[in-house]
DNA sequence: ACTAAAGATGCATAATAAATGCATGTTTTG
DNA sequence: CAAAACATGCATTTATTATGCATCTTTAGT
């Protein structure tokens, strides 16, 4: 049970976009640059949070990266959300189950998989880059 | 963000398990017939679970399986627990994150897989196997 | 003692999903 | 018009999961 690098990778730029100082642009090479990650990757990762309206693009000469939200307005359930491509902890479709119907686990899984959610749901992006000393290493490049 | 198909397969078993009555043995072939999975895979859960002494199995001509506890003994968390190669979201580890030392991140959701597992607690498989009617559908074979 | 039933276990293979890389297109500044 | 930088699709690789095969061990019944 864990979560997808698309999520590790989406929160990594928000937090990298994040440590910028405000007005700046950053490029997806630079993110690569900074957590040593394949700019492909990236790169689809950023395009779902311009898509979403979290993260605004510039392109062209002199474009690049930026927030489109403060930090406080980007929510990590919602990152969670967005990136996992499944929150079933069990699938009983995919091979037919012969309890289907008087079978209680799935509401059990279903709402600990709520309390998952639920536990994110109070923090934003700046409940993870409030730290100076962070923001401070983001710049020494 | 899924649960690995042997700890499906456990419960499954450990429901067909419950299922029974009293006194009776299943063999493993019993539960693959039923709901049409790979013996080979079953057989490796229920050893899990007869180690863990969940599980009571009599090897031998006659022999087979049966519920070595009473299913209210059973915990859901437990099963998740031990079928569950790993429970962190994001392995910070794996590949070297600069943000290391500063990042609330792992704080949050860690937070977040305890509040899943914290949410599975009170359950035992007693309760996903209380319906009369499931008890019937398991025997009509 | 022998045979068949049934669990126990290790190894090899296949299937699936995730991750990565390559190639190419599009937009925009200078 | 050239270069920078985002945008996107496709192919390949890798890793994990799942499955299957082969073999061993135990035990009841004859």
């Amino acid at each position: 049970m864990k979560l997808s690098k698309h999520t590790d990778y989406a929160f990594r730029s928000l937090i990298f976009l994040a440590g910028q100082p405000p007005g700046q642009r950053v490029t997806i090479q630079d993110i690569c640059d900074f957590y040593t990650i394949s700019p492909n990757h990236v790169s689809k990762v950023i395009m779902q949070l311009v898509r979403r309206g979290e993260v605004e693009s510039v392109r062209g000469k002199g474009g690049g990266l930026s927030l489109a939200r403060a930090p406080e307005e980007i929510s990590l359930l919602d990152i969670v959300r967005e990136f996992e491509t499944t929150l079933q902890p069990i699938d009983c479709a995919e091979q037919p189950c012969r309890i289907i119907g008087n079978c209680a686990l799935q509401g059990i899984l279903g709402s600990a998989v709520e309390a998952f959610l639920e536990s994110l749901a109070p923090y934003t992006l700046a409940d993870i880059t409030s730290s100076e000393v962070q923001v401070l290493r983001l710049q020494a490049d």
